[in-house]
DNA sequence: CAGGAGTGATACCCAGGCGGTATCGCCGCC
DNA sequence: GGCGGCGATACCGCCTGGGTATCACTCCTG
C-alpha cells in the first residue's frame, strides 16, 4: 500500500463525498474514484458503500480508517523526526514540549526551572495548545514529550509517567447562590438552570452537539463563566492565577486528574529521557 | 514520503550496501541510489555516508530507520486489519492470539477455556512463536492479542494488562552437582563451568556473539540441557512437563517474570476486549 | 606503480501509471 | 420527463520509476 492511496483513503472517508475529497486532496475525481476502487481490488474487499446519494463506511472501511490514520501519522512523525535530527546534530539541539494551554502552570514552570538546572541540558521550546491537542502533536512528531491529563486525554500508546494528581473544582460567576458552598457534587453543578456546560472542540475542529456554549481555550472559558453564561469543572490547579468575577468550589465526586508525562515508546532522545527523569523526581 | 522510500531505505540501511539492497528489493542499483538521493534531497540532511568501501548511517539515518520500521509496520498492520476485518464480515470471526511457544502453558489453556466458556465467544487462533516474535506480529497486525513476558518482552506501545508473576529457575543437567541444591544465586549459575547459557536470536534471526550454543524453541534448549551442554534460567512454569533428564532449581535472586496480555493500542475489536477481560478474571 | 576488482553515481532510454478532460449511467427530485 | 448531482468509464499525454551501459573513485595486489 502506497501512502498516496491511504490519503486518498482518509479524505474519502472523512469527506463521505468523492467531489470533495478530490478538491481537498488537489485532483480531479476520475483518478480518486480509480484509486479507492484499486484498493479495494487489491484489498479484496469494498470499503465503500455506494449510495444513490455520497457514500458511507463499510466495515472493513471503518478498520482501513483508523489504521490509516495511524499509519499516515507515523510517516509524518518519521518525517519530521528526521528533520529534527538533522538540525540537532548540525545546530542547536531542542526538545519540543506540548502542554495544554492553562493548564498545570505552576507544575510546567517548576519542570522547565529544574531542567534547565542540570548539566547537559539541551533548551525546551514549549508548545502550547488546546485540550487534547498534545496527543496528535505526539503522534505526528511534532512534539518530542508532551503533557497530558487523565483521564481526558488518551494515553494509549505512549509511555507515560505519572507526575501529579488533584481533585477537581466548579468554576462559578462569583455571586452565584451555589458559589458560597464549601463544596459541591458533581450532579448539582451539571444540574445548574442556565448555566450550561461548555462544549470543547473535537480532535477534528467541529463542536458536539449540545445546549453549552463553545470554547476552545482557557480564556474564553473564564470569560463566559464570568458573563454569567456557562460553569465549568475543571483541576484545582486551574484556579491559580482565577480573574476577578469567579468562584471555585471543590466538587467531591468528580473524578480525580493525573498529570503525567508522555514520550513516544521507543524514543531514544536522551534529552527527553533526562526531562522524564526531572519530572519524575520532582 | 511515500512507502517505496522508506522500504527502499530500511533496506539500505540495513544492508549498507547499495547493491546487496537492490538485489532484495528486486530492483537495479541505479534506481535505488537515485530514490535514496532524492529522499536525502527532500528531507534536506544526509542519511548515509558513503565512504570508499560501503556506508555507515548518520545520526540522521538512525533516526529514520528507526521511525520508518514503525511506519512500515503501522502500514502493514493497516493492510492486515483491513482484510482480516473484511473476513470477519462475510465469514467467521476470529481473534488470533500469539504466544511464545513452551510458555505459560497451562495460563494460555485456562485462558481458552475460560473465554471460550463465554457467551459470545468467537473463535481463538493461536500463533505459537518464538521469543519475542510476539511484538513483530502485534506491530505488523498479524495477531490481535499477544502474551508477552516482561521484563524480557517489550511491551512500550501497547496496552497490558498484568496476569501473573512469577519467579524463575535454573534448568540443569540431572545428576548435575548444583541439581540437588534447594536454591541458587544467578552469580552461581551463570559461572557454572562448561554450561553456558544459550544465545537467543535477535528479532532479524541472527545471534549474539558468546560462548553458548544457538537455540531458537524450547525443545532444543531442553534437549541441549538433557545433554549436558547448556543450563538455562526459566520461569518456573517452564518446568512443568520438563522432559526427563533436566532439574530445576530455583533462582532466588533472578528477576520475577510477569505475563501480561497486550493489544495494540485505540484496538476497537470487543472480542479482543472480551478476551482481555476473561484474562485479568483468572 | 599499474591494473583490476568493487562500489556508488551518472547518462540515457523506455514504458507503465498517474492525472487530466470529456462523457456516460444512475438515481432523486422538482 | 427533464434536470441536477454524483460516481464510473474511456481515452489521452506526460512524468517518473526502472532498466542498461558506463563512469569515477578507491583500495588491494602483483
Amino acid at each position: 500500500m502506497e501512502t498516496r492511496e491511504l490519503r486518498y483513503f482518509v479524505a474519502v472517508a472523512e469527506e463521505l463525498h468523492f467531489g470533495r475529497a478530490a478538491q481537498r486532496l488537489g485532483i480531479a475525481q476520475p483518478p480518486l474514484s480509480r484509486a479507492i476502487a484499486g484498493l479495494e481490488r487489491r484489498l479484496g474487499a469494498p470499503l465503500l458503500e455506494r449510495g444513490s446519494r455520497g457514500v458511507a463506511l463499510t466495515e472493513s472501511g471503518t478498520v482501513l480508517l483508523r489504521e490509516a490514520r495511524a499509519a499516515l501519522d507515523a510517516i509524518e512523525a518519521a518525517e519530521r523526526r528526521t528533520r529534527r535530527a538533522a538540525l540537532a546534530a548540525t545546530g542547536r539541539p531542542a526538545v519540543l514540549l506540548a502542554a495544554k494551554a492553562g493548564a498545570s502552570d505552576e507544575l510546567l514552570a517548576k519542570l522547565l526551572g529544574v531542567y534547565a538546572a542540570e548539566p547537559g541540558a539541551v533548551a525546551v521550546d514549549v508548545v502550547l495548545c488546546g485540550p487534547g491537542e498534545q496527543v496528535t502533536l505526539l503522534c505526528t512528531g511534532r512534539a518530542d514529550v508532551a503533557l497530558l491529563h487523565r483521564p481526558f486525554d488518551d494515553t494509549a500508546g505512549f509511555d507515560t509517567e505519572d507526575l501529579h494528581s488533584e481533585g477537581q473544582v466548579a468554576l462559578l460567576p462569583a455571586g452565584h447562590p451555589l458559589s458560597t458552598r464549601s463544596h459541591l457534587r458533581l450532579a448539582e453543578v451539571t444540574a445548574i438552570p442556565d448555566l450550561p456546560l461548555p462544549r470543547w472542540p473535537r480532535p477534528d475542529g467541529t463542536f458536539p452537539d449540545g445546549p453549552g456554549p463553545q470554547v476552545r481555550d482557557h480564556t474564553q472559558l473564564t470569560q463566559l463563566i464570568a458573563l454569567g453564561r456557562a460553569c465549568a469543572i475543571v483541576p484545582e490547579s486551574g484556579r491559580t492565577g482565577l480573574r476577578s468575577g469567579l468562584t471555585a468550589v471543590p466538587v467531591t465526586d468528580a473524578p480525580r486528574v493525573t498529570t503525567v508525562i508522555a514520550w513516544p515508546p521507543h524514543s531514544r532522545s536522551t534529552a527527553v529521557a533526562e526531562l522524564v527523569r526531572a519530572a519524575t523526581a520532582l
